[in-house]
Parts: structure tokens; C-alpha cells; sequence
DNA sequence: AACTCAAATATTTTCGAAAATACGACGTTG
DNA sequence: CAACGTCGTATTTTCGAAAATATTTGAGTT
């Protein structure tokens, strides 16, 4: 076998849960499926039916099928059986209920991660803050444009912020409820060029908190960080109804 | 529409998620595969081969990937892109954290339960804890003959106490951490005599606290109860090494 | 019109054959 | 003899045809 590539920044990482997902063409459709949901290509409700899906991506039914059932213990879609999948419908009360349980475990975690890490953590907080700030520091035209790739960094930054801890499960769980507010951030995609910088301003509070191991700011500003973006949601969600 | 049938008793309570998930072969092969890791008749890190399952369970392979790739999502196994499936391991931080989790979920949800719950949730608490007291009750042989109902009887005693809380995710969570410490319940099956009445006598104090409202006594009998069946379990694992 | 029932249609669910992939055995080479 | 590559076997992964199930349509009845 040939080398396969030089590593060329010092990102020695290990490949994330979703990049392994997407060596198979199932984990492809299901990281697809999952992305259409959240991004409401696929309206709240709406049935999900695999004479249109296998259309749409190109696989067979049974593959999926696995991609729906898994989508399904995740919360995105609901399955009943002999009357097939629907998109899991969205709520206020949902996005209040989904908010707590997120800020709970993120600030428990963020907490121990604070405790337990090590240079390394350390380390990868600062690049993957940079790589966030890359985009946030963006003329507002520019940022908006890459929007798809500022959800990303944004995801690797919170994840990096608590990969320090050891918790598995509530690190498991928490990655649920993250994934989850997914659906309901969305619909903030359009903000102002002030919440941008707000945003922006208040990533690099939470990352200097946390390389200060400075555990109670941390989780504090974490907590009013997630609050605030939710709570702009549930304004969205009211005025449309 | 006909009347469908005649509530021959009083239990008016809707089907179960674990009974809907019956209806289909795939959700019935889903629920054994599950029972089989729980009872360690796979044993943990044991490879899942399709061979052996399909002729096992008499599905074939699409059912039995659906199944394995949903109990993946809920913990039970890991599965790595391209190598199968596999009993996910078991461990004493593992445990530790699934029992602090737990409870932690249990605790809250059984605080709004008790804020929130009607005539019909108490009613329902004391029909379902009689009917586990039925089996608890009996001569020590008797009992221990009964075990796997036991099981079921006393998962849907601590679903009733919880049955009002207006949470869904937290309800959600909590079933999940349930079913995994099942596992680890599984290997104190074994109890003494002495251990079964402390656990009958446990529940009663737990129904009657929360039938008396008493949400602080409730969440401190729940989390007492639920530490000492989880600590006895870890002397055992630590014992088999 | 309102209701029932059966046939026709639409959709899901199951299954195992076929393709793709991983793994081990074995000979070859440096 | 260790490292490498090749072939054969074991196993997983994908796919869509066929069976099972749900839904709609429409003719017949009150």
C-alpha cells in the first residue's frame, strides 16, 4: 500500500464519529438524510416515503430503511409500525426542554473537561477556535456565504471545548441534544450582523474561560451563549406560528 | 366503528413503546436481540456474525442489520464500518456513570411527575406497584422462579412513577439509562433472600412517598434504592475481574 | 346522502442473492 | 526470515423483487 498522505498540518486528530460514519454508503445517506432533516428540506410532519428517497439518494430501500430506524432512535424521525417513517414534528416546548437538557450536560461537561484535560485538549481548542473565528471574523456578506462550513467549525468547537471529558455517555447524550438544537438553530440562520459579531465575541470569551481553566465562568457563559440563541429561536418559531 | 373490547380490568393504560415495537418481526427481533445481550447469552465484545443470527432468530439479514444498527444507536453494540457488529463491552466506570446518569434523570422527572400528576398517574402507581408486590411477596423459591416477569414488573413500576412527567426527552433518556443499567442488573440476579424483602420493602416507602406527594422523600428513597442495587453489582464485576 | 364492503392501488416490510470488502494463508522475494 | 503481495475464504454490505399490509376507490345498499 502507498502512503496515503503527508500529514500536513500538525492536525494529528482522530477522525470524528460523523467522518467514520461516512465510510459506508449507508453512513452516507444517513449523515445526508439527517442534514436534509435538520436544514428542513424535509418539512416537520412530512411523510418520508422511500419511493421518493431512493430517487433522491440513490440507494436501496433497505439501506434505507437502517438510515430511517437509526434517524429514528436518534428523534429525528418517528416510525409507526406498517405505516412507515415522518419527519418528528418540532415545538416550542420541545425546544425549551431540548435547550435545558443540552446546557445541563454541556456545562457538566465543559466542567470536567476543565478538570481533566491536558495540553493537547488545550491545543485543539485554540486551532479549532482560530478555524471558527476564520469565518466569524468574515465581512458579513462572506460569512453568510460559507454558513455551511461555519456549522461545522461551530460544531468542532463546542466539541473540542469538552473532548477532555471522560464521561462517555455524557458526552454521548449531550452530542443528542446538540444535534437535536440543530433543527431548531436553523431557523436563526438569517441573523443580524450584530448577533454575528456578538457570536463572535462571545466564542473567544468562552475560549480564553476555559484555556484559564476557569470552570464556573465557563459553564456560565456557555449557559447564557446557548440560552440566547435558543431563545431568539422560540421568538421565530412563535411569530410563524 | 365497533367497540374493539371490553376493558376487562381497569388497566386503561395505553400500549407500551416496548409493545408497539413487537408489532413488526423487525421491532420482535430487535426486543430479543436486546434481551440476549442483556442477559449475557452474547457476551460483551462478542462479535455478532449475520450467519449465526439469521438461524438463530429465523429473519433474514436486512431485518437483523435494521435491529443491530438501531441497538447500536442505543448502546448495546458497536459497530465499525466495513467489520460488523459487536456486544459493546461493559466496565465499572461505565456503570458508575450510567447509575449517575440514571438518577440523576429519575430524580428530576419524579419531582415533576409529582407536580404534575393526575388521579388516573396515582392510580396507576399503585395498581402497577401491586402487581409487582404480587411476585416480591411470594415464598423466596417462588419468586426467583418468576424472575423474567419480575423484570418487567418492576421496569413498569418505576415507568408509572415517572408516567406524568411532561418531559418526553428526559423520559426518553431516562429509559435509555434504565436499559442500560439492565445489564448490569442483570449479573446481582442472584440476590439473597435478606436483599429481595429490603427490595420490597423499598418500593412500598417509594409508591407511598410519592402517592403522599412527597417529592424531596421520593427522589432520596429512588436515589438510595437505585445506588445499592448498582453498588452491589460493582462488587460483583469487581469480583469476576 | 350515508354507509358498507370488496377490489384495486399504493406503500411498507421482509428476505436472500449478488457485489464489495476484510481477513488469513501461503508462496515469493530481497 | 521478515516483508510483501497474491490468492482464496469468510463476512459484511447493498440492492430490489416478492410478500404483507395499509389506503383509496367505487359500486351496491339502505
Amino acid at each position: 500500500m502507498t502512503i496515503r498522505s503527508l500529514p500536513a498540518t500538525g492536525r494529528a486528530v482522530a477522525k470524528t464519529a460523523a467522518a467514520k460514519a461516512e465510510a459506508s454508503t449507508g453512513g452516507h445517506v444517513l449523515t445526508r438524510l439527517r442534514s436534509d432533516i435538520v436544514s428542513s428540506e424535509f418539512k416537520p410532519s412530512a411523510r418520508l416515503k422511500f419511493a421518493e428517497l431512493t430517487k433522491r439518494y440513490d440507494v436501496g430501500i433497505g439501506t434505507l430503511r437502517e438510515a430511517l430506524s437509526q434517524l429514528a432512535s436518534e428523534g429525528f424521525v418517528t416510525v409507526e409500525a406498517g405505516k412507515g417513517f415522518k419527519v418528528a414534528p418540532v415545538s416550542a416546548e420541545e425546544l425549551v426542554e431540548i435547550t435545558d437538557l443540552f446546557i445541563s450536560f454541556e456545562k457538566r461537561a465543559i466542567r470536567e473537561a476543565i478538570a481533566e484535560g491536558d495540553e493537547d485538549w488545550e491545543a485543539n481548542i485554540v486551532a479549532v477556535h482560530h478555524r471558527l473565528s476564520l469565518i466569524e471574523g468574515l465581512p458579513w456578506a462572506d460569512r453568510m456565504e460559507r454558513h455551511a462550513e461555519w456549522v461545522q467549525r461551530h460544531r468542532e468547537f463546542h466539541e473540542a471545548l469538552v473532548a477532555a471529558c471522560p464521561g462517555h455517555w455524557l458526552l454521548r447524550l449531550r452530542t443528542m441534544m446538540f444535534d437535536q438544537l440543530d433543527r431548531y438553530r436553523f431557523v436563526t440562520k438569517n441573523a443580524s450582523e450584530s448577533q454575528g459579531r456578538k457570536k463572535f465575541d462571545e466564542h473567544r470569551e468562552i475560549m480564553l474561560a476555559t484555556i484559564a481553566r476557569d470552570g464556573d465562568k465557563a459553564a456560565e457563559l456557555i449557559e447564557k451563549h446557548i440560552r440566547d440563541t435558543s431563545d431568539r429561536a422560540l421568538t421565530i418559531l412563535a411569530r410563524n406560528g
